[in-house]
DNA sequence: GAGAAATAATTTGCGCGCAAACTAAATTGA
DNA sequence: TCAATTTAGTTTGCGCGCAAATTATTTCTC
């Protein structure tokens, strides 16, 4: 019986995130990126020119979310959202030339910040494992 | 050198808080509460009569945060915030008797939710330790 | 003991995260 | 074929999460 929020699986996964989010924060900045837009470019950097469906399945955020991340994306110049020709319902989101360029200068920003932490790569990757695990578990029905 | 967002440990762990979150939220909707206003709830129920301050480091919440949280648990007549006798910049949080009521209700909640993944015991509490490591460190300085 | 610095809590502004309602286009099926 | 259903994307509303600015009180320090 757990009588401390440091017990409970749920409070340490929902603090270690947010405290991830808050150090990438200060380094995504030097990008004029959010975590969430960083996740939507890095999605397009390895699979570009998708409607906004797909790139909600791949980012696992929702359309109602997706709309108006992409948009501020669009703003920034990083991407463009045109009609579909073939499915006038569907857009098709591509890298503008600009945003492709990002993807070089943010390589190895994911690596830079989990230096951060003192876990070993080993422990980092049974985390990796387990919290994917869990992610399919809670989205399997 | 990964090309897919599930190998990023950083988007494993930001999805599957999200996942849990989400399932968490129809059955704290039982409850009228957010998974933050549990955070804060559960906290209370172990640790009551407390500051601004006190809750803020127990749930690893920014006071901004905090404020507005809990003067909807206050709306809610789940707890009051008095100004303290002794330092009058302090408010002191206490449970309401419908407050410490919610306790006995909502204590199998989180069992309730993990029993939901496939995930045994060991790797939830593996899960547990690696994500509160990870916290610690990230946090640390 | 008065001004300066520190501390506690609130407020403001912005970007999510997501359920629910909505719009518009494509597909279906009688 | 055309009305009903499904699908893609947008909008709305609400509650965070947090940095930064603000207010009020207390504590330091000279």
């Amino acid at each position: 019986m757990s009588n401390n929020l440091s017990d409970n699986v749920c409070f340490t996964l929902y603090s270690a995130t947010n405290a991830l989010i808050r150090a990438f924060r200060p380094i995504l900045e030097a990008y004029d990126l959010t975590y969430p837009q960083y996740i939507v470019m890095h999605s397009l950097w390895y699979n570009n020119q998708v409607s906004l469906k797909a790139l909600s399945h791949d980012t696992h955020l929702d359309s109602g979310t997706l709309t108006p991340i992409v948009k501020r994306l669009e703003a920034k110049g990083l991407l463009t959202r045109q009609v579909s020709n073939e499915d006038e319902r569907k857009k098709v989101i591509s890298l503008t030339e600009q945003g492709m360029q990002l993807k070089i200068d943010a390589e190895e920003l994911t690596a830079k910040l989990m230096a951060r932490s003192n876990m070993s790569m080993e422990r980092i990757e049974l985390l990796r494992e387990l919290t994917l695990e869990l992610h399919t578990d809670l989205t399997k029905d």
